[in-house]
DNA sequence: TTGATTCCCATATATTCCCATGCCATTAAT
DNA sequence: ATTAATGGCATGGGAATATATGGGAATCAA
């Protein structure tokens, strides 16, 4: 597995829809862009799903480039394959990132997850993820609280990284 | 399993936020870090987690790699993998041990578990701690001694060394 | 030609790099 | 045994560099 994203800010978005990533975030984009030499920017791919989503998924190349060969490898014409080529072909946008280490939301992503100057980045693994603020913290925060309310007083979540057998 | 961390010391942390790593501990660093050469210096992992933990947990590359490896085996979608992916890919801070042996603590994880001018380091197994002083005798020791207190006067804690089966 | 998009330049602040010092424990020398 | 050299360790300070962000001119598209 290539380098992994990791950590989370928040970084101002302004009025022609150019946003920083975090500076951390663009080595692994670089890492993981083949085509990526000393002195040029990387490509990254988002992906921004149908409705029901509420956060952008960016992807570097590499790992899009596995997503799509999974989808290849799925029966042409199954439902399966149809959903997925619409996911992550068609509800996707690719981009570059600039000489300073932005890159430009258009409008209508920002519409699509309703942000506006301020956009919350969080790694997840081989991706990392762009909400507006408030959705993260009132939505998937409280998700997982609600989550934890529900478990026994004195459950530690740590306790599922022993349940699985690992590698 | 990799050798352990074992000791605990104090160290200043300047208001550039550097501080010094215990060296035992930068050797530990070292050789849990497969990309370590001679002359190069270490990276770490540091997990920090949400508002409710008041320490950093320092992992070596290896030991943060066998939590990674962990989480890409829970299934995708599940609360159980979300709640591990912000935890450890999110709440966490990769650095890289510098030429004299320091790290630099960012202002804001120096808030997070309100450090000033000290830090605390303790072992903790494949992974070290840094606490506050303050919080760490404060609150951490006085937990240990209250549940110390609730049991027999002449109980030996090398007792629950036979209790479970480990791994 | 009007609004959007891209490119180029600007800058305050944060972060990194490089060099320097005092200390302590250990080893070598007298 | 006492003193002198050695080397790693903890820590400080200044200069150089990177980052996040703003603004204008040039270019594009309809």
């Amino acid at each position: 597995m290539a380098r992994r994203f990791r950590g989370e800010s928040h970084h101002k978005v302004d009025n022609k829809g150019r946003v920083s990533i975090p500076a951390s975030f663009r080595r692994v984009l670089e890492q993981g862009d083949p085509n990526h030499t000393e002195g040029l920017n990387p490509e990254m791919v988002i992906v921004y799903g149908d409705h029901r989503r509420s956060y952008l998924e960016c992807y570097t190349v590499d790992a899009i480039d596995e997503v799509d060969a999974k989808i290849d490898a799925l029966p042409r014409g199954s439902m399966e394959r149809r959903m997925l080529q619409r996911l992550f072909h068609g509800q996707s946008f690719p981009t570059i990132v600039d000489e300073t280490g932005r890159f430009v939301l258009p409008v209508k992503l920002r519409k699509k997850i309703n942000i506006e100057g301020d956009a919350f980045f969080i790694a997840a693994g081989d991706t990392f993820q762009i909400w507006k603020t408030e959705t993260y913290e009132n939505d998937e925060l409280a998700k997982a609280e609600a989550w934890l309310d529900d478990l026994p007083e004195d459950f530690d979540p740590l306790s599922y990284l022993d349940s699985t057998a690992g590698d």
